[in-house]
DNA sequence: ACACGATAGGTCGGTTAACGATATATTGGC
DNA sequence: GCCAATATATCGTTAACCGACCTATCGTGT
């Protein structure tokens, strides 16, 4: 069972899945979607991309340069984008687990405790 | 800002949320909660638990021993209880940032892709 | 002319959570 | 006697993340 994603790394992917997008774009793609928690330093970012690429997640997706400036493009693969879909039922699931646990103010202790 | 808690933190934590419990006991309870997804390895709890122990999120919470075994009991504290919701309302967040961005099929480009 | 922030890409070393392996010890079933 | 389950603990490794730093362009302000 692949380990569940960590919050960058999620952002990431789901920042590529509204469409290709180059490094700089993914940063504040995901800025947004997270409402301004996840701010991507450089290192995670392309750290991440080149691991991703590895795994078969994302794919580069061409250069170009706008007003001088290099882009590198990268889209997220079908099979990033299944990954993407499997974190969003785990994160449904961790939910799921949370209400059920939550709702009651248990301080109960775990079967038979003796003083 | 706290980053986010990893999956097994997470289990570990809701697992005492029900109410004080042992090392081993959390272990089957996390693998219960997560719906047998987290199987918790010995160097994951007892590493964590020193470590939310130190961050104040748990504490000690007495020892016994039954049918030979001792058992050290740990108990969430509010902190503990408070970081727990918190980090469910994130992960709320980022199920509702997902649903935006997975419900449209998307395969655009951010704005003017020239060629 | 110069500084600075935003845009754009990248490297490198350090930190830390998680993990598997290993160890110890007891109880109970085969 | 051996193994699985119960129970705790340590140790070395891996992997993700992060801050710091570097290069470079463009526009704005001074």
């Amino acid at each position: 069972m692949a380990p569940s994603m960590r919050e960058p790394t999620y952002f990431i992917l789901l920042a590529m899945a509204e469409g290709a997008r180059h490094g700089y774009a993914i940063t504040s793609t995901a800025r947004e979607l997270s409402a301004g928690r996840v701010r991507l330093a450089a290192g995670t970012l392309y750290g991440a991309l080149d691991r991703l690429a590895a795994d078969g997640l994302v794919e580069p997706d061409g250069e170009e340069v706008v007003e001088g400036r290099k882009r590198r493009y990268y889209r997220l693969t079908e099979l990033g984008r299944g990954r993407l879909r499997e974190e969003v039922e785990h994160l449904e699931a961790k939910l799921a687990a949370s209400r059920k646990v939550l709702s009651a103010p248990g301080s109960t202790r775990v079967a038979g405790r003796a003083s």
